[in-house]
DNA sequence: TATTGTTATACTCTATAACTATA
DNA sequence: TATAGTTATAGAGTATAACAATA
């Protein structure tokens, strides 16, 4: 009969860089078909639901929050306004402050359940561990390097 | 005096995906930077250290266990056979069997233990907490759907 | 001088589709 | 019919540089 093939032997099974790169690649993977029905993406949702809890922040400010460099966060304003999502209103000469416009948070209501079904699968995946560890070590993990994506 | 700023509200810190993206960008940036004087990227080392571990593994192998498509496998294979670090050869008339080189093998070394550093950092930012169900529960989220990337 | 917003651009990673050759 | 490898191509996300307008 045939050899079994021998198993792959996994040198970076024990890397947090590694397990954390490939975890995120799935539960991203999974919230963009979550969220594709509502016709947004990751980077979207995170906009509108920040947008929601700070009315009028500023594109820079939101950018500094999320992560987003000012170039790119430019680009994804300009679609969620050209879409009625936002409203833009200059607060100074040189800053635009967001607001969600009815549609934009009838919209977030929508997203933010999705989301929570989303989160809720992969909570469950946890078993009897409960997030807030795990929550709290990426965090610490983050804070390495908080300025990253400015 | 000036009304201090209220601070942003994150509706987002809850959210094991949010955390989980964001921490996996600064540590994958954390790595390249790490790498980069070695003149890899992080997907070619983690090619060749599971060659390392696993010699005249086939292409095929190699990209489902890493999660790297067979189209976008092809070009990274090329890419190190190019630069002497490892030797493809023939298995069958269809599959390639991959082996690092001499030199391949010594910059795999230097990798490891580059690699090696960048962990202890981050196993470091954990304080108290051992990195194991960290891991652990990276390794469940990525369970979900094993087959995302093949 | 520093900050905000914008545009242009490039690089990386991931994805699908189509093709050839072989099992 | 399925698998291995390749090529071409497209879509996201992230990055820098340069610019105009404003603080």
């Amino acid at each position: 009969m045939a050899d079994p093939l021998p198993p792959v032997v996994d040198p970076l099974a024990g890397l947090i860089g590694y397990q954390l790169r490939r975890a995120s690649v799935v539960m991203m993977a999974d919230l963009a078909e979550a969220l594709a029905p509502h016709g947004l993406r990751p980077g979207e949702v995170t906009a509108l639901l920040t947008i929601a809890a700070n009315p009028a922040i500023t594109q820079s400010e939101l950018g500094r929050h999320l992560g987003i460099k000012r170039a790119n966060m430019a680009p994804l304003a300009a679609t969620l306004a050209a879409r009625g999502l936002i409203d833009r209103t200059p607060v100074d000469g040189r800053s635009h402050g967001l607001t969600l416009t009815a549609a934009g948070a009838a919209l977030a209501d929508r997203a933010r359940a999705a989301v929570a079904v989303h989160e809720a699968r992969f909570a469950a995946a946890l078993g009897d561990q409960p997030p807030g560890p795990l929550i709290a070590a990426l965090a610490a993990i983050r804070a390495i390097d908080p300025d990253r994506g400015e």
